[in-house]
DNA sequence: ATTAGGG
DNA sequence: CCCTAAT
């Protein structure tokens, strides 16, 4: 079989699903970034970023998609990241290619949408409150997807025929036959791939895939179709997995998003429509969806606030006070973990500042509180900080050590060096030792990946 | 829609 | 962490 990495781009034509990058066979993680399943418009799909993550070593497939948790039966990954927009059903036909033909199709599980379906069955997982951080190590900087657009369909219209309203089931059932026995793309599609193979489908396959579905779409193993879906639990090695199905009950987030939008005048394109129901209207911003509301909350909605709360909060748990939280600014605090801040300086290493939105979708795409102001703000405090003190005050550590993180010399070290080379605007250059404003080894690494620079000549007051 | 800047 | 202005 063929080794080279396929690039589907853009299949808009085809049916539902849009591609937009595919990554490297051959490395040893697999990571498919789906920039956009795109929604069906007469259907019930829904446009969702994230990323399909193949582990090859441990076998292990992670779907990571923005706004949801999915479990294809090996991991479960809450990258609650919150893109959904409309919802519904979930139909990851492009994905079913891949999956599907990694063994175990049979156990791959409908995802289920955090948001919770609509129409149908709504699906809706509590996270459990332990997700830390499923390592999502696959992801994370193994490869750079190009995601500049994000063209975001709004989704669902309910225009789907089969919209029985069964708001009511909590279960729905995976419609498994269908990908074990009508898997077209097995042959059809002329997916190859095993669980040790590289998998890379090319517009063709993808296209026959739809053509295949277009009918009877049997190739679509995993469809949380409205009729049927069975959801199982199964536990991997590495992720624990709790699911529990809930009619509907989005986490807080959700339900703060969906109660003020319900009570003030829709202020996006999206609640685009749910159905008659009440329909968690789900934001796509993560901003929005961070539940970063504004002024009025409406408690009234928030149900079993403790459940989702926790959920919600995930790896947050003990981080974040709630106690104290009622006051007016800083509703959450979350504090800033080693591994975020490595990670942030990481990315911003790779891509530069300034390009905190892809930092964020590529590295923290599963750090639902993080947005890119938020990684901003932290890359300017540790710019601060880096250049303010650096190992001399010790009182000032001793103080905040007991409370807050060290910060590892290295770290800082890396900071300041990208500080150095990415000179952040109001903030006290870290010891500029003799930078070369124009080429700098660091620099010269980063201009490829991010050829647009404007941070640095920013303030060029002539 | 993103980002910078300020609070 | 939040808000706003600027782009």
């Amino acid at each position: 079989m063929d080794q080279q990495p396929h690039l589907i781009k853009n299949q808009a034509d085809t049916k539902s699903k849009r591609v937009e990058q595919a990554v490297v066979p051959g490395s040893e993680e697999e990571a498919i970034e789906v920039e956009h399943l795109l929604a069906e418009p007469k259907s019930d799909h829904v446009s969702v970023d994230g990323f399909l993550c193949f582990d090859k070593e441990n076998s292990e497939k992670h779907l990571k998609v923005d706004g949801f948790g999915y479990d294809y039966g090996w991991k479960i990954n809450c990258g609650m990241d919150c893109d959904i927009q409309g919802g519904a059903d979930i139909k990851f036909e492009a994905l079913d290619g891949w999956l599907d033909e990694v063994d175990e199709v049979d156990d791959i599980q409908a995802g289920q949408t955090l948001s919770g379906a609509y129409e149908d069955f709504l699906l809706d997982v509590e996270l459990p409150e332990k997700f830390s951080e499923l390592d999502y190590g696959c992801c994370d900087g193994s490869h750079i997807g190009n995601s500049s657009t994000e063209s975001h369909s709004p989704v669902f219209s309910g225009s789907s025929n089969s919209t029985s309203g069964i708001s009511e089931s909590p279960i729905a059932t995976v419609q498994e036959s269908d990908c074990k026995n009508g898997l077209p793309g097995k042959n059809g599609c002329g997916y190859e791939a095993t669980a040790t193979n590289e998998i890379h489908p090319t517009t063709e396959d993808l296209q026959n895939l739809n053509e295949s579905d277009d009918d009877e779409k049997p190739l679509v193993s995993l469809i949380l179709s409205k009729k049927k879906a069975k959801v199982s639990t199964k536990l991997t090695k590495g992720g624990m997995l709790c699911r529990q199905m809930r009619l509907r009950k989005p986490t807080v987030r959700y339900i703060d998003e969906s109660s003020r939008l319900s009570s003030t005048a829709p202020r996006s394109k999206r609640l685009k429509v749910q159905h008659d129901n009440e329909l968690p209207e789900v934001l796509s911003e993560s901003r929005l969806l961070r539940g970063r509301v504004k002024k009025v909350v409406p408690k009234s909605e928030l149900q079993s606030d403790d459940d989702l709360t926790a959920s919600d909060y995930e790896d947050d748990k003990k981080k974040t006070k709630r106690s104290k939280m009622s006051s007016d600014r800083r509703k959450h605090q979350r504090m800033w973990t080693l591994e975020e801040v490595v990670k942030l300086v990481d990315g911003i290493s790779q891509y530069g500042v300034g390009k905190w939105t892809a930092i964020k979708r590529l590295l923290f795409s599963s750090s639902v509180y993080r947005t890119p102001i938020d990684l901003r703000d932290k890359w300017r405090n540790l710019v601060r900080s880096s250049c303010g003190h650096k190992r001399n005050n010790k009182e000032v550590e001793r103080n905040l050590k007991h409370t807050a993180r060290p910060l590892p010399k290295t770290v800082v070290r890396r900071v300041r060096e990208l500080a150095t080379i990415y000179p952040y605007p109001n903030v006290c250059s870290p010891k500029i030792e003799h930078v070369t404003p124009t080429k700098h080894p660091a620099r010269a690494k980063v201009a490829q990946l991010c050829p647009r620079g404007k941070n640095v000549s920013r303030k060029n007051g002539t």
